[in-house]
DNA sequence: GCTCCCATGTAATCTGTTACATGATTCC
DNA sequence: GGAATCATGTAACAGATTACATGGGAGC
């Protein structure tokens, strides 16, 4: 029953990286798991307090630099550690995938196929700027992470949005042509 | 704010193929778009009696067959016809995918390889079994829905997901080279 | 002074799942 | 008689989004 919300791994995950303030894991995923896996700030607050309190981080007032305002910094124990990777070796559940377009395009025929290629060419646009962004990462993560353990895993993830969109982009232009043709 | 809830939509799509009871459509869903949109049995019913009240489906009391128990069996309307016309017209919203898999491997520097090599062979099990699923439907599909005119729409969404699989299959057996090379 | 970004949090509300309750019919 | 499936629903709870509240510092 209870226990089934995964935003206390994330929040581990990230600070498995390195410590962190809320604010900057909210930006974090943002900028990287955020399109297989979004956190709002309504969950990540509550969630870190959450942590502390099972004594799986730990949290200290810092000043980032000199003159800068307090942030709470927080880091992972060794019992978040042992927490984080319990979760991990656990087999992955099966998660929501929903897709409105697809539902939209199931239904198609109560409306004008002008009306489906309309959404498909404007999904069109949008993946295409998304395999663009992943390139802008991938290149950025080359360079500014080259030596971090982590990067294997990272481009990984990132191989796998940019494979699939690449598959989502030829489905797009397949079925484009296929209401073209009518 | 409220009316983000998409399942009457589900319904009304659902009965814009024919009338069904609340069993049915979720059968229905159950078998068809399930693999990018499901709904429980939780929120159909109570869906349905709103859409009734709403005056987007009517409502009858039927024996399906002689000696049968009595079903609900829901009818659109006019009026839910245009409901479900004007929001097929709409731009579809990006929505929730959350794909625990990628989480725990964008996480995967902390634990052992092998655990990670694991997890990725069982996603590969996985989707070879949707794929061989895709390919019955669709056969059977070709076979029951020959001269429907939703056909086109339901091959559609049937062939993202299947070219969809493809890639992940393609992105599975490219990663699990990655681990096994180490 | 104003706006934008940094930063932390809470509350209201909505959405969705799970479990439970109930009972008929069909097939073995 | 018992199990499986058909069939309809409710209640409790978990999960997540959104909006709101608050305030400091930086740059114009």
């Amino acid at each position: 029953m209870k226990e089934r919300s995964r935003t206390k791994f994330t929040i581990l995950g990230m600070l498995s990286h390195s410590p962190a303030s809320g604010y900057e894991i909210s930006k974090r995923i943002e900028t990287s798991t955020n399109y297989f896996w979004a956190e709002s700030e309504g969950q990540i607050y509550p969630a870190l307090a959450q942590c502390v309190k099972d004594g799986l981080a730990t949290c200290k007032e810092e000043k980032a630099n000199k003159g800068q305002r307090l942030r709470k910094i927080y880091t992972i124990t060794a019992k978040g550690q042992k927490t984080l990777k319990d979760w991990l070796r656990k087999e992955p559940q099966n998660t929501l995938f929903r897709n409105e377009l697809l539902l939209k395009l199931f239904f198609g025929a109560n409306i004008n196929d002008s009306d489906n290629l309309h959404h498909l060419t404007n999904h069109q646009k949008k993946l295409e700027n998304e395999l663009a962004t992943y390139e802008k990462i991938k290149e950025r993560l080359l360079q500014q992470a080259k030596k971090s353990s982590h990067l294997k895993y990272w481009l990984l993830t990132l191989d796998y949005g940019s494979k699939i969109t690449k598959a989502e982009l030829a489905w797009c232009k397949e079925s484009l042509k296929l209401f073209n043709r009518e």
